[in-house]
DNA sequence: ATTAATGTTCAGAA
DNA sequence: TTTCTGAACATTAA
């Protein structure tokens, strides 16, 4: 479930090792296991990237991006269950992609491991990258997103605000854990329309959200109880320590007294809030 | 043993 | 134009 704090711990864990190194190879699916969608194809990406420094390992939204050079970005998604390793992968099987690096100091290669394999990697050239990430797919990074940007883009929508927050063009970096982390702490109804809330409210969520999130990414993002995600050395995150209301249904609420956290479903996902104390 | 649920995104339909 | 549905895939729980 990789979200923004689960990308940016990602991103954070391989930056030292792979930061200023030289690419020698990219290889897809060393384990000869089905590979993911790559965009264009393989053996043109390496064409172009082998030999290339990485100048930098940046988060946009959920995906991790690396800068080369001269411009190129070899952009991964990691959807559902993809994550960037710099050692210790789970198992071999699931291994999609590995990055040889050059004989320098630091480590030899970083894999890019998905159990689903619903992830992708997308190479875009400088002009490209731009025009195809921008602004009419993904929305203000939630880290960074102003009130005012908030404001009108509630104002815009009458879908609830629960749904909207997933959509990546309304604000990108959310899912759907923090989703209904965010709406708990900010005491907002996750079926509420977003057009509806007043100001205060959405000035609300834009703190909580930031907060959360923050909060996250210090801990080193969730563990949900499958396992699914992992930092870049494979071990788990902590932040699923403090969740108060995701997969909790049926527990009680544990900033109000006598709510009980329910589960309903939107948009065909899970949403968690208390009654009680989200209005 | 079959079915539902699980995080995300996108194409295609309403 | 905006919003909704189902599919992509692997694995676990009921």
């Amino acid at each position: 479930m990789p979200e923004l704090p689960e990308v940016e711990t990602m991103v954070r864990g391989i930056r030292k090792g792979v930061e200023g190194r030289r690419l020698e190879d990219v290889v897809g699916c060393p384990t000869h296991c089905k590979p993911i969608r790559i965009t264009p194809n393989l053996r043109s990406i390496q064409r172009r990237l082998r030999g290339r420094s990485i100048e930098a390992v940046e988060r946009l939204a959920k995906r991790v991006v690396l800068r080369f050079d001269n411009g190129d970005r070899f952009v991964v998604e990691p959807r559902m269950t993809g994550l960037m390793l710099l050692s210790d992968p789970p198992d071999e099987e699931h291994l999609r992609l590995r990055f040889d690096l050059d004989g320098g100091m630091g480590p030899a290669a970083f894999w890019f491991w998905d159990r689903r394999g619903l992830g992708t990697a997308t190479l875009y050239k400088s002009e490209e990258f731009a025009e195809r990430l921008g602004t009419r797919v993904l929305g203000p990074d939630a880290l960074a997103m102003t009130f005012d940007e908030w404001w009108v883009r509630c104002r815009s929508t009458t879908r609830a605000i629960k749904v909207a927050m997933l959509d990546q063009r309304f604000v990108a970096g959310i899912g759907n854990l923090y989703a209904s982390e965010i709406l708990h702490r900010s005491s907002v109804r996750p079926t509420r329309r977003a057009n509806r809330l007043s100001k205060a409210t959405v000035e609300r969520i834009r703190t909580a959200t930031v907060d959360i999130l923050t909060d996250a990414i210090r801990y080193e993002g969730s563990t949900l109880s499958d396992g699914t995600y992992r930092n870049a050395l494979n071990q788990d995150g902590g932040y699923q320590n403090h969740h108060r209301v995701y997969a909790r249904a049926g527990e009680p609420c544990p900033t109000c007294t006598g709510g009980v956290v329910r589960r309903i479903v939107q948009a065909q996902r899970s949403t968690f809030f208390c009654p009680a104390c989200q209005r």
